[in-house]
DNA sequence: CTTTTGCCGATTGTCAACAGTTTAAGATTC
DNA sequence: GAATCTTAAACTGTTGACAATCGGCAAAAG
C-alpha cells in the first residue's frame, strides 16, 4: 500500500498543475474533441477544470511553443489548423526523421527487438484481418515509436512524438481509409526485413517510402504542396 | 516623434510581454549570459525587467517546451545542460535535416539563390583570409540558414533554428578552433557546387557530412555517444 | 563526533482582482 | 433597409498577494 503512496506523491512531486492541464489538452486535441481553428476560452477552462487562469495560460505558452496552438495577442489561443502546405512539410520532415531511425537501429538491432517488432506487425496482420480499424492504429503507433526508441536516440524519439502529436490537427487521417491498411502493413514488413537484415540504407529507404507514401495518401502522387 | 510612438505601440499589438521576455531571454542564453546549469530566479527576473512574474513563468513554460531550461517543480526553472550524449544525439537529427534541405533545394535553386550563396562562402573566405572568427561565423549562419529557406520547406527552417539556438547551449563550439574554419569552408564550397549542379542526391550528402564532421571535431571520429 | 530533528528565510505554485482590448448587439442616421 | 456609430458585455494581459515547498542552519539526540 505504501507503494500507491509513494507514486502518487511522486507523480504530485513532478507535476505542477501546469503539466497536467497540458497533458490534458494535447490529448483533448488527439482525441478531437478540440477540432481545428476552435478557440479556447481561458475562463471556461479554468471553471472546467476547477483551476485558475494562470496554470491554463502557462500550459497553453507550452503548447504554442510545440505547435498545437496559435497565440494572438488579446484575442486568444486557437488550436492551429494544419492546410495543406505545412501537412506536406511536416511529413517532408516526418519522412527524413524516421529514415534516420532506421539508419540508426539497423546496425544494432537485437534478436528481441526484431521479435518485439514482428509481434506488432502480426497484431496488425490480425487486426486487418478482423477489418478492425480501431485495434490496428494503435499498433501502427506501436510499431513506429519502438523503431525510434530502439534506434538509442532518445532526442530523435521526443521529436518524432511531437511531430505525430501535431499530426492529429490534420482532420483527415491517411489511415482512415481502409484500403490503405493493408497496404501499409506490407511496408512494415519491408521495413522490418530490411532492419533485421542489418541493412541501415535499406531500412532508412523504406521507412522514408512508407512515410511518403502515406502523405501521397493524403495529397496524391504529385508531391507538390497542395494550395491551403 | 509620434513615429516613435506608433512603432511603440505597433510592437506593443503584435508582441506580449511573455514574447519579449522569452526572446530576451533566449538573446541572453545565446549570447552567454546565463550559463547552463544556471537557476533563474524569477523574482530577480521580474524586478530586473520591471514587470511581475505571471510573464516570466509563462516565457520559461515556452523555453522549456523548445528545450532551452528544464524545469524543475518547486525549485524553479534552470538553463538546460547539454551533456555530450544529448549534444551527439542534437547532431545526428541536425545532420539529416540540412541533408533534407539540400535535396530540397537542388532541383529547384535559381541562379540568383546560387549567387547569393556564392556571395556568403566568398565572404567566408575573406573572414578566413583576415582570420576574423567574428565575421566567418554569422557568414556561417546565413549560409546555412539560406539553404534551409530557399529550400521552401518553412516548417524545416524553422525546426533547424530551433536546433541551432539549442546548440548555444554547449560551452565548446565547433567553429571556435581556429584550424577548423578553412576545411569548413571547403565543405560549404562542396555544398555549393552539388548544389548549383542541381544534384539532390549530391548535396543531401555533403550537408550530412559537413555536419556530422563539425560533430566529430566536438566528439572525435568515433562517432559514439560520449558519457555525460 | 556524527546524525537527526525542528525551525526560518527564500522561492515557487496558485489564486483573485484590476486594467485594457476586442467583440457584438443595439441605436442612430442616411 | 443598409451602413455607421455607440455602448456594454466578455475576454485577455498583467499584477500583487497568499499558500505551499525547499534548502540550509542550529540545536538536540545518539
Amino acid at each position: 500500500m505504501s507503494l500507491d503512496i509513494d507514486s502518487a506523491l511522486q507523480l504530485r512531486r513532478n507535476q505542477s498543475l501546469t503539466s497536467i492541464i497540458r497533458r490534458e489538452l494535447e490529448q483533448m486535441i488527439e482525441r478531437g474533441e478540440l477540432s481545428a481553428g476552435e478557440r479556447l476560452n481561458e475562463n471556461a477552462l479554468a471553471a472546467k477544470l476547477g483551476v485558475s487562469r494562470g496554470p491554463i495560460r502557462e500550459a497553453c505558452r507550452g503548447l504554442e511553443q510545440s505547435g498545437l496552438v496559435n497565440v494572438v495577442v488579446n484575442r486568444g489561443v486557437f488550436i492551429r489548423a494544419l492546410d495543406g502546405r505545412e501537412a506536406a512539410e511536416l511529413y517532408e520532415i516526418r519522412a527524413a526523421l524516421y529514415g534516420l531511425a532506421g539508419r540508426l537501429l539497423a546496425p544494432i538491432v537485437t534478436d528481441q527487438q526484431v521479435a518485439i517488432l514482428t509481434g506488432y506487425v502480426e497484431e496488425m496482420d490480425a487486426a486487418m484481418a478482423a477489418g478492425d480499424l480501431n485495434s490496428f492504429y494503435p499498433g501502427n503507433l506501436r510499431f513506429h515509436e519502438a523503431i525510434v526508441e530502439f534506434g538509442g536516440n532518445m532526442r530523435l524519439a521526443a521529436e518524432c512524438a511531437a511531430i505525430h502529436r501535431e499530426m492529429h490537427l490534420l482532420r483527415r487521417r491517411t489511415l482512415d481509409m481502409p484500403g490503405r491498411m493493408a497496404t501499409s502493413n506490407d511496408e512494415h514488413r519491408a521495413i522490418l526485413e530490411r532492419i533485421a537484415a542489418r541493412d541501415p540504407a535499406g531500412a532508412e529507404a523504406a521507412l522514408e517510402e512508407h512515410v511518403l507514401i502515406s502523405r501521397n495518401a493524403l495529397f496524391g502522387p504529385l508531391g507538390h504542396y497542395p494550395d491551403a
